[in-house]
RNA sequence: GGGGCUGUAGCUCAGCUGGAUAGAGCGACGGUUUCCUAAACCGUAGGUCGUGGGUUCGAGUCCCGCCAGCCCCGCCA
């Protein structure tokens, strides 16, 4: 109902400018306009929306607030515009102005809703260039030749999310895997690579690495215990860097396998990503230490180039470094990062282009961001109205609340995290099968218990305000009843069933009456859709959609059991496949949104 | 020592620019099935919003102090 707040917030202006002609005139000559404060209204019964300002400017009028509220009730109902919308129009409690929107209004809403595929969210206007504004998305970001492990989940969940409700609004964006594709463990890989597997490197992609993972293992081992190994891995590490051929070589072959490890579990998320790693960026990170020093922002200390923090200091009150280059000439995380910053906001040919960088991470690297953020802006590398954003979260913790690991206290794999969601569920669909006396074959219990399974972990994670631990639960997460990616499921496989048995759903051009007051508050939580779309947009909070979605269901569920669809007939029947539609055709975008697909049956 | 995040019902958590009597889910207890998937619905019980001040017409929300837990703090990412 977001154009509609706006026309009825427009009506509202208008009328305390009636009401109050000097004030408002003095405030906006002031600077700071009088707002009536129309919000949504915090409980059902205090109607569609509500009115805070009267309170406010009891001070500055000196007036009560509910001598205010009456003088602005009384010009909102000399305005015939705003009286079509709406069917009360009540002073409340100390001053409050509760209005509700008239059936008609309501109607209306649900008809434009209907015919619109978008459910009321507004596509993102083109900027002043005519381009659409470009939004950096950088999330998931495991290390070459590691496993992806359950420390990344939240990332690439979460990151995916906010990327796919961009999208849907309509930006340009970039979802970059910045990947740990540089360093110094790739003296000890490549070095033990050309010990172990000499002919690796002629036959190039082809080669068969066989398991990254114990294949990092063992090079660590080598590295923490051979001299000799260790002394030819720094070796190593600087023929690499000076761009020797053969390293270059075992380089590549290390990060292609490596990508094709991810590429497993990103196809089993359904999620997209453009790999470019911190190598990327070494071609600037010469440009990014010469043009702080012109700037004047660089500080030789104890022998390392540093950037020293005006916003935090350490102990003794000295500012905090952020180092640019080490003592020994080498780079660091810092300077790849301000590289990423510098060249993701410059203008395509030469970057990304984008008004909006955000960083999916966990909230451990606050600190580092806001340092490196700082010195962003102090070289000028963020554009006017550029937004530079950490988006951090908590961890994953088991049961326990301790962090999650295995019984054997190992990391937890992705994949075997998303083997074993996808496992429960599936023993949860054969127990209800067989309780229930029903037969399917095995390719629904296969579509369904990976579905189910996935959804799960996606839903447990975005349901979850991400800046607290979040407390990893199979069981939760699958359970049937709660806040749970099966409860919402459920509720769209219901309106499957509704569809399969009404002739069609097809209600477009019909009246529509409604009588009962699960109707009406079905109703309502479905037109709030676009408003949630944009708050999360603002705040980078998926979770509140998992709320909306949660409460829609709930909602639905309620009426779904207490008001006849099928049963009923005429323009009630209509009016409620009307809803049912409505429902579905929101659960599937919302859900759609948070990555998680959908079913017809479960 | 400095900085950040967190502290809300027995448990897991919501709580949107400060707004009316602080909300869910789970668990507990009690009810509902001639009907569209009961994987649901309805009801009951459960709270000094860590703590002490302050600002305000109004504070879980903003400011300050304190307590507890976690994380970060110069050449790792």
């Amino acid at each position: 109902m977001l154009s509609l707040l706006d026309v009825i917030n427009g009506r509202l202006e208008k009328a305390l400018e009636r009401a109050f002609p000097e004030a408002t005139e003095v405030a906006r000559k002031a600077g700071r306009p009088l707002d009536p404060q129309l919000v949504a209204a915090s409980k059902p019964e205090f109607g569609d929306f509500q009115i805070n300002g009267a309170l406010q400017f009891a001070k500055l009028l000196k007036l009560s607030p509910r001598q205010i509220a009456a003088e602005i009730v009384d010009q909102l109902n000399k305005d015939v515009d705003f009286l079509k919308l709406v069917e009360t129009v009540e002073i409340a409690g100390p001053g409050f102005i509760n209005i509700s929107l008239s059936s008609t209004c309501l109607i209306n809403e649900l008809q434009s809703r209907l015919n619109d595929s978008r459910l009321g969210v507004p596509f993102v206007n083109k900027n002043e260039s005519g381009h659409l504004p470009g939004i950096v998305v950088d999330f998931s970001s495991p290390n070459i030749a590691k496993e992806m492990h359950v420390g990344h989940l939240r990332s690439t969940i979460i990151g995916d999310s906010l990327s796919r409700i961009f999208e849907f609004r309509g930006y340009r964006v970039i979802r970059i895997n910045h990947v740990g594709d540089w360093g110094t463990q790739f003296g000890m890989l490549i070095t033990h690579l050309k010990d172990v597997a000499p002919t690796a490197l002629e036959e190039g992609d082809s080669y068969d690495l066989g398991d990254l993972v114990a294949f990092y293992r063992e090079a660590k081992k080598r590295f923490d215990s051979d001299q000799n190994f260790k002394l030819k891995s720094r070796e190593e590490v600087v023929l690499l860097q000076r761009g020797n051929v053969q390293s270059l070589k075992a380089w590549k072959l290390l990060c292609s396998k490596s990508r094709d490890d991810f590429q497993i579990i990103y196809d089993r998320l359904d999620i997209n990503l453009i790999e470019r790693g911190e190598s990327f960026y070494n071609q600037f990170l010469n440009d990014v230490v010469m043009e702080l020093d012109n700037l004047g922002l660089l500080v030789v200390d104890q022998g390392a180039k540093c950037v020293f923090l005006q916003t935090s200091t350490g102990k003794d009150g000295k500012a905090l470094p952020v180092i640019i280059q080490k003592t020994d000439g080498g780079y660091n995380y810092a300077t790849t990062d301000l590289a990423a910053i510098r060249y993701r906001f410059q203008e395509v040919p030469n970057g990304d282009g984008a008004f909006r960088i955000i960083y999916v991470t966990d909230s451990g690297q606050a600190s580092h961001f806001s340092g490196v953020f700082e010195v962003a802006r102090r070289a000028k590398w963020v554009p006017e109205g550029g937004r530079l954003e950490h988006v951090p979260f908590g961890l994953v913790q088991g049961e326990d609340g301790k962090k999650l690991k295995t019984r054997s206290g190992e990391t937890v794999r992705l994949r075997d995290l998303l083997d074993e969601a996808i496992e429960r569920s599936k023993n949860d669909l054969c127990r209800r099968l067989d309780s229930e006396g029903r037969e399917e074959n095995e390719t629904f219990i296969l579509n369904v218990s990976t579905t189910v399974g996935i959804a799960a972990v996606k839903y447990a994670d975005l349901s979850q305000n991400r800046i607290t631990n979040y407390q990893f639960s199979f069981d939760k997460m699958l359970s049937l009843q709660g806040n749970t990616a099966p409860y919402l499921l459920y509720a769209l496989v219901r309106i499957s069933g509704i569809s399969r048995k009404a002739v069609n759903l097809d209600i477009s051009l019909k009246t529509f009456e409604f009588s009962q007051k699960q109707e009406w508050s079905l109703l309502r939580k479905l037109l709030k859709f676009d408003e949630v779309i944009l708050d999360v947009e603002e705040e980078l909070l998926p979770n509140r959609l998992c709320t909306y979605l949660f409460e829609l269901s709930q909602l639905f569920n309620r009426f779904y059991d207490q008001v006849p669809i099928l049963k009923a007939d005429g323009i009630p029947r209509c009016s409620r496949l009307a809803l049912c539609k409505l429902t579905a055709d929101t659960l599937r975008l919302g859900l759609g949104l948070l990555g998680i697909p959908t079913l017809e049956r479960m």
